[in-house]
RNA sequence: GGGUGGAUAGCUCAGUCGGUAGAGCAGCGGCCUUUUAAGCCGUUGGUCCUGGGUUCGAGUCCCAGUCCACCUACCA
């Protein structure tokens, strides 16, 4: 292997074969080519009056003079005549390349073309005999030429490894992932308009900190060499927006990365995007109030309506969320009796693992008795429902840190909103009391390793406003409104492990 | 950590009972002036993941390893 290596030419990847060199042969043959006849591969400035997808479905007209740009992703290549696809992350606009159109001195550029390059065409819009939209090129314009290959025009991109490493290829190939990241990029500036609307400041508050806190979670660690200090990169900004509640900041939010040193999966990604937000003066019903018509909001516009369905690659039914107002609301130890027995809060700790074994939860002896219930929650509750559910009334030792409801001390005044078999969005009433606060922190400190954030207690000090607050996992909100089964496929970069080199 | 499945042409995938490796797409050559997964004719292209083993003979069976996906566990 390691000699192969040494020996081979100036090929970039030696190691993919001859089969893959001969097709970069033939491409960068035609560069030269191009370079002969005077066109530079690379193109320069070009100036379009249309984006592809636009054009084809939204304003075409026939007899429009127009200069649109894309990828060439389809050649239909009959003779004097091609067809070929204009695309970029817009939509695409056929191009009608005709050798007497073009002039010779033209159609020999073209002919050195290939799927994969971008090209500019400028020419007068038509319909063709089958009725498709089409640009008549007058004149082509390289832009760039494509020295690889892409992927197979009708199966896209299926390689996991190069769906998320190189998803440049997947976007170009695939438009179920062009689909998704439209979409989420479309949802994620509706949710800053929407607070916005509200009168919530979009705010940026620190990522790397000195006391990593806001949550309970393994943080990265990191490290600044002129200050020589290590750092953090931060769980949440929570305790950055209260303090700027102290500060004045009545309504804001933040909608950003956060970093998790945990473990990945289909709905874990370490670098995570959030929405915090807070409104004083509010209540964690409030609270309520505002996702659910934030959620809906988003469904209505970008979904089509309050039934979500998602579909596999197949495009088959796989599920249906019926987002109808109004959500369910329950309280915890409800949800909890209706999976697990009338009884189940009259049961002995004892007895209760007994009837886990009967329910199928599986549980482990070091397991607290209210981690037993939770448990129980967890997999009967949360996994199983997939229409959004309020959870109220919850126990405080879930919620630690949360404020205790007034007239029970049993309880937090906390929701917790299930959607799709995941917990999606916690909302609270703020703790606002200093004392309270630097209590709970330092019990939490005690056991773990984590340290207490002075400046964040200072500040509650001076008084911070009550005030009710959300956080909303973004990508699963998401996976949620789009089907997608991973997180992987809504997020552009997903982290994978180390490609063995 | 445990379990299941997978790795074959540049891409997407077949490969029967163990008998000398296949298709479509892409590429290359040819025909074709309204196609759209264009079509038709011809053609190039293989370390069947790696290393052992069984066998007259292994893509196929056995063992070990590497990588990937999914499930599960851990973490929270």
């Amino acid at each position: 292997m390691t000699e192969d290596l040494s020996q081979a030419p100036a090929d970039p990847t030696p190691a993919d074969g001859q089969e893959l060199s001969t097709l970069l042969a033939h491409r960068r043959q035609k560069l030269d080519r191009l370079r002969e006849l005077g066109v530079d591969p690379f193109g320069g400035k070009y100036e379009t009056t249309h984006d592809p997808g636009p054009l084809r479905d939204e304003v075409f007209a026939e007899g429009l003079h127009v200069r649109v740009a894309g990828r060439i992703t389809a050649m239909r290549d009959m003779g004097k005549t091609n067809f070929i696809d204009l695309s970029d992350l817009t939509g695409r606009i056929q191009a009608f390349v005709n050798q007497k159109e073009l002039g010779d001195e033209a159609w020999e550029i073209y002919k050195q073309l290939d799927i994969g390059d971008w090209l500019g065409v400028e020419g007068e819009t038509f319909l063709t005999k089958t009725g498709e939209p089409s640009v008549k090129a007058k004149r082509i314009t390289v832009l760039s030429k494509s020295l690889r290959p892409l992927a197979d025009k009708w199966h896209g991109v299926q390689d996991p490894q190069i769906k998320y490493r190189q998803r440049y290829l997947d976007l170009v190939a695939n438009e179920r992932s062009r689909d998704f990241f439209r979409k989420r990029i479309a949802m994620v500036a509706e949710i800053r308009r929407f607070l916005q609307d509200r009168g919530f400041l979009e705010v940026e508050t620190p990522m790397l900190q000195d006391v990593p806190g806001g949550a309970a979670a393994r943080p990265f660690q990191t490290h600044h060499n002129a200050l020589g200090m290590d750092m953090y990169l931060r769980i949440a900004p929570e305790l950055y927006l209260k303090r700027l509640m102290v500060g004045g900041f009545t309504r804001v939010f933040e909608l950003n990365r956060n970093f998790r040193n945990e473990g990945i999966s289909r709905r874990h990604n370490p670098e995570f995007t959030m929405l915090e937000a807070y409104w004083a003066y509010a209540d964690f019903e409030q609270m309520a109030q505002l996702v659910e018509e934030l959620v809906c909001h988003l469904a209505e516009k970008y979904c089509g309506g309050l039934l979500i369905e998602h579909r596999n690659e197949d495009g088959d039914l796989t599920k249906t969320i019926n987002l109808s107002r109004p959500w369910r609301r329950a309280p915890y130890r409800e949800l909890i009796r209706s999976v697990a027995g009338d009884d189940w809060f009259a049961l002995s700790p004892a007895e209760r693992r007994a009837r886990c074994g009967e329910l199928g939860v599986e549980i482990s002896p070091e397991m607290e008795d209210y981690e037993v219930t939770q448990q129980v929650f967890e997999k009967l509750v949360e996994e199983k429902s997939i229409d959004p559910i309020f959870v109220t009334h919850v126990p405080k030792e879930l919620v630690p840190l949360a404020r205790q409801n007034a007239a029970d001390d049993s309880l937090v005044d906390v929701y917790e909103l299930i959607i799709n078999g995941a917990e999606i969005s916690p909302g609270y009433s703020e703790l606002n009391d200093p004392d309270v606060q630097r209590e709970r922190l330092e019990h939490q400190a005690g056991g773990e390793t984590q340290k207490v954030d002075e400046d964040f207690l200072l500040a509650l000090e001076y008084g911070m406003p009550s005030a009710g607050g959300i956080g909303i996992g973004i990508d699963r909100l998401i996976m949620m409104l789009t089907g997608a089964e991973t997180i992987r496929d809504i997020v552009l970069f997903p982290q994978l492990k180390r490609r063995d080199g």
